[in-house]
This record gives structure tokens, sequence and C-alpha cells, in this order.
DNA sequence: TCTTGAACCTCTAGTCACTAGAGATTGTAG
DNA sequence: CTACAATCTCTAGTGACTAGAGGTTCAAGA
């Protein structure tokens, strides 16, 4: 058994955010001491890993929440799983692609003008001020 | 001069959003009729549609703020909207990277699972509960 | 056993860029 | 003149935390 402190040392969440987690019951509430501070167990540290890598990999808390329901059951079909593993890669995809998109004008954009320059001749305040500059949509 | 709806029309953006950049101080306070309704002309509508495109951008509000702030200076050195664009640019190349991480693992988590099986067996959740199932860092 | 101080507790409020809704007033077409 | 769509202000909610106030508990050293 060891302290919210030692949980959030040895998973890199932060105190706040176990918290945090708790409230929005993705961990379930913690046992606690006599003083009634929050002692965790070796089960606690597991799923608190696995909300952190998937927090990590960008699921949603409400994604993430549909996951641990599916751990609790081993005997339930995966399916949900699946489904929502390949909405978070499509989701990430999507992102790139606009990302991209933005990559491409900002470069173009940043290229035009030296800062050297004054406002009223600068590319940069030019280009946002028209999207004519721009090459593709965004 | 128009209402704040023929704006939003103009600019595709919602009406509740431009009363909340004018809030931000983005906007210059409108115009108003006798009866305290908010009345735009050309400019505010050229302003609108490059906050507009700076947001479609990625910029943040306080980026704009310091962007419209040296656009009404015309005098000025672009020093700082050259800066601002390619902090820009480079926020922007981050987060692509960093996607792309994501991308890689979602894939091979997404494949490794057809979502026919039991939540017990399922590669997306032994994955989620075990990072060293990845390949990279993210 | 006592003391000190780091760690813990709860609660509220702030972040960013909006979005939604309530309840009241205004503008405009027929 | 009447309807009613559009506008107004104000408050609160979103997601995933983060910060801070003010108070309590734990554990190590004297
Ligand atoms: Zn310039
Ligand atoms: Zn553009
Ligand atoms: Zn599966
Ligand atoms: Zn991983």
């Amino acid at each position: 058994m060891f302290s919210i402190g030692e949980l959030s040392r040895r998973t890199k969440v932060k105190v706040p955010t176990i918290r945090y987690y708790e409230e929005m019951g993705l961990l379930a509430e913690a046992e606690r001491t006599s003083g009634n501070q929050r002692r965790y167990d070796k089960a606690g540290l597991e799923r608190l890993s696995f909300i952190r890598h998937a927090r990590d990999l960008g699921f949603s808390i409400e994604a993430i929440l549909s996951l641990i329901e599916l751990q609790d059951h081993p005997d339930r079909s995966c399916e949900t799983a699946t489904d929502i593993a390949v909405s978070q890669l499509s989701d990430v995809r999507e992102k790139i692609k606009r990302l991209k998109l933005l990559e491409k004008e900002l470069t173009r954009i940043s290229k035009g003008c030296d800062g050297l320059g004054v406002s009223e001749d600068c590319y940069v305040l030019a280009s946002l001020a028209d999207h004519e500059h721009c090459e593709n949509e965004h």
C-alpha cells in the first residue's frame, strides 16, 4: 500500500490529475487511512498506467471509460475496443492531414518575410488578410 | 452598415463567436443602433476575415492580438509577425511529429485485433496495458 | 513522546476558444 | 400595427487538467 504521491512518482501522473481521474470514474475510489488519505495497491497502479498510456495515445476520458469497462468484463466481446482504436486512428490521421496543409501554408508565409521590413509591406500580414494567397483550403 | 448576423453569414464566423472576439479585444467595439444592436462596415468585415483566417491557420487569440496590434501600426518593424509565424510553424511541425508516432502505434494496435474475440484476449487492451508493446516513445 | 514540516485533504476557480441557453428587447416585413 | 426573427446581456458548460487557499495527517528525527 502506498500513497498518492508514490503512485504519482511511479506513473508520472500528477497528484491532482490522479484525484481528477478518480472523480471522473476512471479510477475506483481508493482505500483510505484512518486519517482519510488515499492508499493504493498494485491493481491501482496498473489501472493508472493503463489510463496514462491510453491518454498518451490520445484517447479521450470517455473512450478510456469504455475501455476500462470492457477490461473489467473479460468474457465480453472486444468489438468496442477495436472500434474505439480504429476511430482514434482515423481521428489522428485526420489531424495529420489538416496539419500538413497548415504546414504548407505556414512555410510559404514564413519564407515570404525576413522580418526586416515594415508592417505595411509584411507578407505575413498580407497573407493572413487574404486567403487568396493560400495554395490550399484549410 | 450591416448587422452581426449579416457579418456572420459573410465570414462564416458564428454570431456568439463574433461577440466573444469583441470581448477579447480582437474586434473593436462595434457601433450601435439606437436600440443597442451592433452595426459593422467594410473595415469590421476585413478585420474579422483576418482573424478567421489566422484562427484557421491555428494561431492563438493572443498571437492574433499581437498581429492586429502590428497591423494597426503600418510603420513598425514586422519582426514580431515573422517571429509569430515561425513559432506557429514549428508548433505545427511538432504536432505532426507527435501524431505520426501515434499513428504508427495505433495502426499496429488496430491491426492486432479483429474485434471478434473476447476482452480477456484483446490485443488492443493488452497494448494499452503495457507500453512495452510499443515500438516508439510517444 | 514530541515536534517539525512535507505531504495530504477538500474546495473553488482558472485555462482556451468557444458553445448553449434563458429571458428580455429590437428591427422589419407584411 | 402586428408578428416574429434577430438581437441583446448574462451565466454556465465543454475537456482535461492546473493552481491556489486553508486546513489536516503522516513520518522521521530529537
Ligand atoms: Zn514581414
Ligand atoms: Zn488560407
Ligand atoms: Zn480485441
Ligand atoms: Zn506506448
